[in-house]
Order: structure tokens, then C-alpha cells, then sequence
DNA sequence: ATCACTTCTTGACCTAGATCAATGCACAAT
DNA sequence: ATTGTGCATTGATCTAGGTCAAGAAGTGAT
């Protein structure tokens, strides 16, 4: 964990097609981290882009009260949805959707799946019909 | 704040255009807010997708502890970011960003404001001509 | 001064996904 | 049985933004 005194750093992610894609920028006074549970790789990398000091803490989530670790859980979640939005085609946002929420996709209709994806109802109609084809 | 005991919440936001944009799915226990602070006029609506039990919570975010008021700021700002990925076009995300971090936009280069807001270089130069354009 | 390196811009073309409109298909109500 | 009403699918067309390639302009090193 990070915390800026002066300088300015970002976070980014690395897509498979190696193109780069921020995710944050931390200017002074902000707090950057690479969200890092355990064992769980992780990918952000960090670095700065000006000359900056910056204070370095040990965070052991671990040790964490239950509900702040809730809230960390909650902003892993929506960090990896900014980053597939930013850097995945639909088929992958749908996919690593259906992996992570299996039981969701049996109980509401497509267009809301469609709806959380960021996509039309036509599209993901679409998609899903490639998909099968191609099994 | 709704907790979900039974049953399936949903909370989205509704675009300039009437387009509804699913923020979360609240399955069983699951916690869902619309992570509205003190007067901030909140942009997420809640419902209902099947019929559902909840517990209803106050919270108080003034009388959250500093640590995690600023991870609850981190979650509306990465919500904020969700919502207009998935439903603005990269000209209004640029103009909030700007309007947001008017400070940022000075010091790193062009590129990464692009990798930022999720779009290449090349349209980022151009939106940003065809904004000057306009004035 | 010149070369190398990088960023920004511009142009031509391409593609993922949006939009619009029509059709099919359940399931509920009468 | 028939008439909705809402959802999913399909087709045709359009568009925002991506890709690729070529300048232009700034900056630093020799």
C-alpha cells in the first residue's frame, strides 16, 4: 500500500494483447495499492510518473475488521469489472460473467444480463448464439 | 442499506436517454445500497427481480470511521466510472474526467488520459479537436 | 546541427456493437 | 381457442471507435 507525499503514480493493467490500461492515477495525498488478497496473482502493476516520495505500508488482509474486508472485496469486484469494460470484447465480459455468477444467469431474464454487461439485448442474443455454434 | 436474506435484488441506473445500466445483481446475502452520502442526489435505483426478503439498515456515513469513509469514496468513485463506461460515450468521459481531475489532465501525457478513459490515442486527439471545434 | 526517440495528429479503412424493424414464441387472461 | 404482452431472435443498416501507417513537432544526447 502506497501513500503518495509528492510525485504522481498510476496502476494499470497489462490486456493480452499487451496493451496497457490505467486504472488509476494517484497524485499527492492519495493511497494507490495493487489490491493483492493472499496467494491471488495479481494484476496490477504500479510505477510513477513523476519523480515522487511516497510511504510504504504492510497491509495484511487478514487482519482486517469483517465488514472493512467486505468493502475490499467489494472494490476487488468492481476494479476487475472496470478493467474487462475498458480492455475485453463482450464475448469475455459474458463469459467470465457466467463462470463467476453461475446460478444468476438461470434467474433473470438475458436482457439484464445484457443490461450488466454494457451490451444491447441483440447483441448478447448474438453472441451467445456464436458461442454455441462454435462447441 | 438492504440486506438480501432471501430472493434477488437488483440496482441500476437510468441514462439521458431512459436506458436502464445494471450497476449489481444482490442474490442471497448479498448487501446492496445505493451508496448515496448526505445530500448527494444518489443515481442508483433498487428493485426487486424476484419476490424477496431484506433487512433494512441505516447508515450514517458521518459516523463511519475515517479508514473506511475513504473506502466508500474509493467504491462511488469506481461505481461512477461503471456506469459511465457502460453507458456514456468517450466525449462525456473525457469532459468529467476533466471537470474531475482538472489538476491530472496537466501532468501526464495524452496517451494515458486515452488509457484511462479506455479509448486509443488517436480517438482521444480527435474527440478532443472536435471539442475546440465546437467553441 | 543532427540523430534518435517519443508524443501528438491526421488520413484511410475496418469492425464490434448499436439501432431499427420484423418475426417468432411463451405464457397469462378472457 | 384467441388475444394480448413481454422476451428472445434475426436481418439490414449505421456509427463510434479501433487499427494501421504516415507525418509533424518537441526534446534530449552526441
Amino acid at each position: 500500500m502506497f501513500t503518495v507525499e509528492s510525485g504522481l503514480l498510476r496502476s494499470y493493467s497489462i490486456d493480452n494483447k499487451g496493451k496497457e490500461h490505467i486504472y488509476m492515477f494517484a497524485p499527492e495525498n492519495w493511497i494507490i495499492t495493487d489490491n493483492c488478497e493472499g496467494d491471488i496473482p495479481c494484476d496490477l502493476y504500479i510505477d510513477a510518473i513523476e519523480d515522487s516520495t511516497i510511504t510504504v505500508t504492510e497491509k495484511d488482509f487478514t487482519k482486517l475488521t469483517s465488514d472493512r474486508k467486505s468493502l475490499v472485496k467489494r472494490i476487488n469486484v468492481l476494479q476487475k469489472r472496470v478493467i474487462m469494460l475498458m480492455s475485453s470484447p463482450a464475448v469475455e465480459r459474458y463469459q467470465h460473467f457466467v463462470e463467476t455468477y453461475p446460478d444468476i444467469i438461470q434467474r433473470v431474464p438475458q436482457r439484464m444480463i445484457a443490461s450488466y454487461l454494457g451490451i444491447t439485448p441483440e447483441a448478447l442474443s448474438r453472441l451467445r448464439k456464436e458461442i454455441s455454434k462454435n462447441k
